[in-house]
DNA sequence: CTAGGATAGTACGATATTCGTATTATTCAA
DNA sequence: TTGAATAATACGAATATCGTACTATCCTAG
């Protein structure tokens, strides 16, 4: 790979930085709404996008200790948000999945993102939103 | 403004909630090697981008008591990171600046912040980078 | 097939963080 | 010039995070 221009990096890392501020904000702000934690949104979240994951996949990935995962998960199910269940496969883990009202927390997340989506759209004529949506995709497609 | 059609906005929505969890893990990592906490990341992002500018402003933009806020304050203080004054024109307030300790940690965030953008634009062809590069400036650049 | 080690998660207590209330200092305005 | 409003801090209560110790389950070498 050829490595993109130093001024043309620089540009886009300001510009996202302020970006994840402005989501972590509104993040924050929903977060409150619902009671919860900035941890508990993001286990959530990641929870939303890796149905049937064990505890300890959440952990790594927040990167926060094992216990502090246990307690946020234990804040989770006990607010109704998620289930655990012992595979039989393995069962000394657990694998977590979202409840209904779960999903139903992280679709009004979703719908802060998406108005926040919105908002960054605004700028842009039609043919350019196609093009930005269409690398964002590539983008995001292309797992790291 | 006419709307963007629904679809296009939902896939820009979820790709950009991975975004900001990969950001924010990588921010935390960080942070964690810097023993900050993530409030205090946060602070010193937006003295970074707002200086002179008042605890109160920080503890509104980061939706903190400003208690909280206060106490942020405090740590980074005694961590050398930032530092406060009085200015004349209302002594009620306090004025907060990064030290340069402040901003050689803030040049490290960057870095990391760097390097996750750098990973982006991987999948991109040259012209496409400088397009998503341009349409993400006028974006970034379009203040809300 | 079983004993020892490895893996997955939880219980519990120490430390740190967040927040609400009360307080101090300064500014504004009637 | 006094009273209300603004800006921040002090302090204590509630909560979160983390490390250590523990339980349960799985794997594997003998």
């Amino acid at each position: 790979m050829i490595a993109p221009p130093a001024e043309q990096l620089r540009q886009l890392t300001l510009a996202f930085e302020r970006f994840t501020r402005r989501f972590k904000v509104a993040e924050a702000t929903a977060a409150i709404a619902n009671s919860l934690n900035a941890l508990d949104v993001q286990a959530l979240l990641f929870i939303d996008d890796n149905p049937d994951c064990k505890l300890g996949d959440v952990a790594r990935h927040l990167q926060v200790a094992l216990t502090t995962m246990s307690s946020s998960i234990d804040r989770l199910v006990r607010r109704g948000m998620i289930e655990r269940h012992r595979p039989e496969t393995n069962r000394r883990s657990v694998a977590l999945n979202l409840t209904q009202g779960g999903k139903d927390t992280v679709a009004g997340y979703m719908e802060g993102y998406q108005d926040a989506c919105n908002a960054m759209l605004e700028p842009l004529d039609p043919a350019e939103r196609a093009d930005f949506v269409r690398l964002t995709l590539k983008i995001a497609q292309h797992e790291t």
